[in-house]
DNA sequence: AAATCATGTAAGAAAATCTAACATGAGATC
DNA sequence: GATCTCATGTTAGATTTTCTTACATGATTT
């Protein structure tokens, strides 16, 4: 996973944030989730918190419902979504050789270690969403 | 102002989130608050809600303070970098022709007003951030 | 020794969020 | 046209988060 994927990724937006930024109600965003559209994570306190990933997900969703489709319709449209991704990932993986495994699987290591982690002035400022 | 400067200038992150994010406390964050480093905006109810920007500088003086630096020397540094900022832009007003200036406030205004969105799978997603 | 600095801690109030339940208008179905 | 279902609104009471203010404290500075 990439930088920027890791950061969109990281669940830090609070339900009231998440509703001015898709302008969408406390009631329609818990609903969307009884629908199994967009599960946020919880904190300890058992609270919502929602990633940049959501905030596209949900702004999505409002837009396949402009457009007249259901939740239903809408569910049906993101496990297709699911089956491709997932169709692709063999496909990927049919291709790889060893050799470029390896070289990914030390990548992502790096990365999720934070080992190559590199100063930008003199010694300050390690990013949180790396 | 590009779309990740927006992005990354947009307060919607809790203290909470951001004591996770930063490994700070709540009293530190409001004491550099206090010491003019970090001004977070507030929400209608009167929550500080921190920016990705904010996040930096509070990892940046967690540095400083780490490398032994005390908060007169960080606000010091920190009025250097804004009068280096000032400088720089009066620099670049002298050197940018009319014609320039038309281009600059023509893409501001194509951005700010969100006219040069670009639909990504059929007409889904506009971006809050954007 | 006294003052200052950076942070901890506690108390009480206010705001945000949670779950659960009932309400409702618009369409679909019988 | 009565009934159902869907997507959302609303309310209530509990819990969590955040706020401000104040006092406490160990480490430096004066």
């Amino acid at each position: 996973m990439t930088e920027k994927e890791l950061q969109r990724s990281k669940s830090v937006l609070p339900i009231g944030t998440v509703m001015k930024l898709t302008d969408l109600t406390a009631r329609q965003i818990r609903y969307y989730e009884e629908q199994g559209l967009v599960i946020p994570k919880r904190n300890e306190g058992n609270r919502r918190m929602y990633s940049l990933n959501d905030i596209d997900r949900l702004l999505e969703i409002k837009d396949y419902l402009t457009d007249g489709i259901n939740m239903a319709g809408i569910k049906a449209i993101y496990e297709q979504h699911e089956r491709e991704a997932e169709a692709r990932k063999r496909e990927m993986n049919a291709r790889l050789t060893d050799s470029d495994v390896r070289r990914i699987l030390h990548d992502e290591f790096m990365n999720v270690s934070g080992l190559n982690r590199k100063p930008e002035q003199g010694l300050h400022s390690q990013h949180p969403f790396v």
